[in-house]
This record gives C-alpha cells, sequence and structure tokens, in this order.
DNA sequence: CGGATGAATATTGTATTCAAAATCCACCGA
DNA sequence: TCGGTGGATTTTGAATACAATATTCATCCG
C-alpha cells in the first residue's frame, strides 16, 4: 500500500501517506485528484487514467472509480460511460456563472447572518476580519484560510440545506487557490468590512448585497487569476 | 459540436440514444434509489443494506456502492466510513431551504431569460404554458413534465453552471412527486403566466421575482403535502 | 498513397473474493 | 437481574478477477 508502488506513474504525483485510516480510501482520492485538478496539475481536457491513478497511489481500482463519480458529480470531471474520464473543460464564463451562483447563495447566508448572529458569533467574526488585516500578506495559505474563516462565520447562520450547497460550491472551483496572488487581498479586507459592518448592523438587505458583490468581484479576480496562469488556453492538451 | 460535426454525413442520421445503450449499471441504481427515497418507499432514518439492494436488482455491490456515494453526494444519504448508509432525515426546514435556494438560482436563470430569450424559446414557452392550462389536470404525471418542460427552457438561458447547478437542484429534492396533488397546478398556472409575461416584457428583474416567488411558495406547498404524507414524523422508524 | 477492415491490445464496467471493522449474542460475574 | 466480556456472525471497504467494449495498429483494397 506504499506511495508510488510498482512501475511509478510520473504524472501523477506520490500522495503523503495517510497517518491514520480516518475515513475510506476513496475520499482521500477524491482530494488527491480534486488538488491535481484545480491547481492546474490536472489540464482541462486530459484524460484520467484509472490504472495510472491507481499504481500512483498505491490503491486498487474501486476507490478510485468512487472518487471520479464524486468528482463528476462536483462537475470537475467528465465520465462517458464506457470511453473513460477526462478534466472539465472550464471556460471564463463558467467562473464567472460559478462565482454569481455562490454570490447569490452566499448572499442568502448572509442576509440571515445579519438577523440572527449573536453576539459571540460577531466577536469570532471581528476577531478573524482583524487578523485578516493585519496578517502576514505574503501567506497566501494562511489568507485563505481565514477568508474561509470569515465566511464559515457567516455561513453558520444558514439553515443545513444552504451551508451544504455553500460547501460544495466553494469546493468545486479552481479559483480559492490563486485568488488572493496579486493585490487581491487588499480589495477583499475592503469587501469583508463592508459585509462585517451591515452584519453588526444588523442589515440583511445590505448584508446581501455587500456579500454579492464581493463574490462577484472575487470572481473576476479569479477569472483574471486564471486567465494569467493560461488556465484557459489548454485547447490541444489532450494526451494520453 | 452539433451531430453529425465536421463532415456532415447527412445519410446517416443520428440515432435517438434511447432505445439501446444502456449507460452504467450505477447510474440505473441511483435512478432507483432515489426513487426509492423520494417517493418514501425507503423511510428517512432507514438503513440501506448493500447486499438486500445488490439482491433485489440482481447486480453486484459495487454499482450499488457507487449508487450510494453518488447519493450522499446529492445529500438524500448520509454515508458513515464503517458503519453504512441510511436515510438522510429531511426537515421541513430543509425542504423550505432548499427551495429557497432554488428560488435565487431559478431567479437567476428567469432574470437572462428575460434578457435573451429569443423568438423561437418564447414561442416554445407559450406552447408549454399553453398546454399546462388545458391539459388533463388529473393525469400527475403529464402535469409534472409539462412543468419541467417550462422550466427547462427557461433554464436554456443560463449558462453552463448555473443549468448544473438547477439540475441537482431539481432531482434532490422530494417534492417533485407529490407537488401538484391537491389543487396547486391552479396556483402554478397563475405564477407561470406571471413569469411568462414578464419574460415576454423582456424585465429581467420582474422574471426574476415572478420567479423567485414561484418556487417560495412551490416550496410551502411541497412542506404541506409532505407533511400531509406523514414524510416528516419518521423518528423511531429506524429498522434494519 | 489513402482509407476501410479486422485482429491484437488496452481500458473500462461488473462480479467475486478477501480482510477488517462493527454488530450480535451467549455467557459470566457482581 | 443487570451489565460487561469475549467470541461468532454480519457487513462493509478494498483488492482481485473476469467480461465486454473501445482503441490501436497492421494489413488489404481502391
Amino acid at each position: 500500500m506504499d506511495s508510488n508502488a510498482g512501475t511509478g506513474d510520473e504524472r501523477y504525483p506520490a500522495r503523503a501517506p495517510s497517518s491514520r485510516r480516518r475515513g475510506t480510501l476513496g475520499e482521500e482520492v477524491v482530494d488527491y485528484l480534486r488538488n491535481l485538478i484545480l491547481t492546474g496539475a490536472l489540464r482541462p481536457g486530459q484524460k484520467v487514467d484509472q490504472e495510472a491513478v491507481s499504481t500512483a497511489l498505491g490503491v486498487s481500482r474501486s476507490p478510485i472509480r468512487e472518487a471520479l463519480v464524486v468528482l463528476s458529480r462536483e462537475g470537475l470531471i467528465e465520465l462517458t460511460p464506457r470511453r473513460g474520464a477526462s478534466v472539465v473543460q472550464l471556460t471564463r464564463e463558467d467562473i464567472i456563472d460559478h462565482y454569481a451562483l455562490f454570490a447569490v447563495v452566499a448572499g442568502r447566508a448572509a442576509a440571515m447572518a445579519a438577523e440572527s448572529l449573536d453576539e459571540v458569533r460577531l466577536a469570532e467574526l471581528r476577531a478573524v476580519h482583524e487578523r485578516f488585516t493585519v496578517e502576514n500578506l505574503e501567506n497566501l495559505e494562511n489568507l485563505q484560510q481565514l477568508n474561509q474563516a470569515f465566511h464559515r462565520i457567516i455561513n453558520l447562520a444558514a439553515p443545513r440545506r444552504t451551508r451544504w450547497l455553500l460547501g460544495h460550491l466553494e469546493r468545486s472551483v479552481p479559483a480559492n487557490y490563486f485568488e488572493f496572488a496579486d493585490g487581491w487581498n487588499r480589495v477583499a479586507v475592503d469587501h469583508h468590512l463592508a459585509i462585517l459592518e451591515a452584519i453588526v448592523a444588523g442589515d440583511p438587505e445590505r448584508a446581501r448585497s455587500a456579500m454579492e458583490g464581493h463574490l462577484l468581484e472575487s470572481g473576476r479576480a479569479a477569472a483574471a487569476q486564471l486567465d494569467a496562469c493560461g488556465f484557459f488556453d489548454a485547447g490541444p492538451d489532450q494526451n494520453t
């Protein structure tokens, strides 16, 4: 069960050996493949070979098939019945659209947060935002974590189904990985402040539109970043 | 990518995919189990035994496992790592919330439809709506199909990602099966008319709010129906 | 030389098998 | 009687085996 057992296929990097059997292997493979896709290691249009992933991770094909099914439901890969799986080719429009959806759903959550957040949560929200403004701005991963924390607190105010959908929308887009490059965090701080103030003021509509605006602009920023990374011009690279 | 692209050989028409070609067994099992859940044959909280489903359908456990993973991602089934799968216990709040999400997303689609639908689509929309008003009101399945057709035409105006999400939202809620019982169709006709008129008038905001209102009320109607069916009071029935 | 054709190979979908964890159940002791 | 304990049984997760389809490639005919 070791990583890169057998031949060792260079297309798929080795995986950190799972310390303890937390969940199922399939879930691990989902995370592994999703990372490869969202970071661009697996290019859009590229075929995903079950056997190759299998040997690369040192697991059988069963968990890999499960992972492929999950990712196809997330819209990250396309699964054609007897012809295999390939990474979905996302366009600029897809990214913009995705963030627009994210915007309306998260806007709903923000409106509910403005109505129902108690003092404890508000304090948490303030604290996270404070750190977000002063933290080391070079550490992208840190910024991303704080950003997620900020949004998570807000999303806690939303009912179960909305939280569930937000989780899905958050995970299935290749933007979080690059969003904070450039000077985007400076803009995000302002947006977050506006959202925070609207929630503190208990103004649902203002919170909603602040959140919507934030995510719509996030979408534009993400699309620009992905554009700069050459994420969209991957037409002919449908190898293997 | 139209059918018969490239060479455009007109001698051989594209075959209708309905007749012979089967997708994968897993997809069939997904539909099968989803139906059981959404119609209430599988009660919330009830455990889903892989072996039992396997022998019942006469297929091996592999496709059934894939189906369970899919349904868990749709939020219909809860999957705990080494303890099995059980039907998720949806509450009234879940249903209302689900329809609220549906509302904002479909509202977005409706707004875009008001901006971009061409005459051909408009005519289709009118035709479907016409049939919806005069068709045999007892045939629930027929009404449901017409309803879906109406919404599908509108959704065609939305970009890819939105359509994708709408598809998911549409399938993963136990309401479509009962919605049209009672006199709901009478109300739905009025709603549809308002939506249609707004789209014809090319008024995005009116289309959006009409669609949102329609689906919010649909949610209430669905919740009421499910309530009447005893869908929500299934606490102690967690048998094998 | 180009394109169709059919065998050889590769890859997928499904079934079956195996190992480990969870559940069940009889037995034991307080 | 009740609750805990240990092993047998069941059930799941993963690996392997098998069958069917897709793809490749060499060949043949125009």
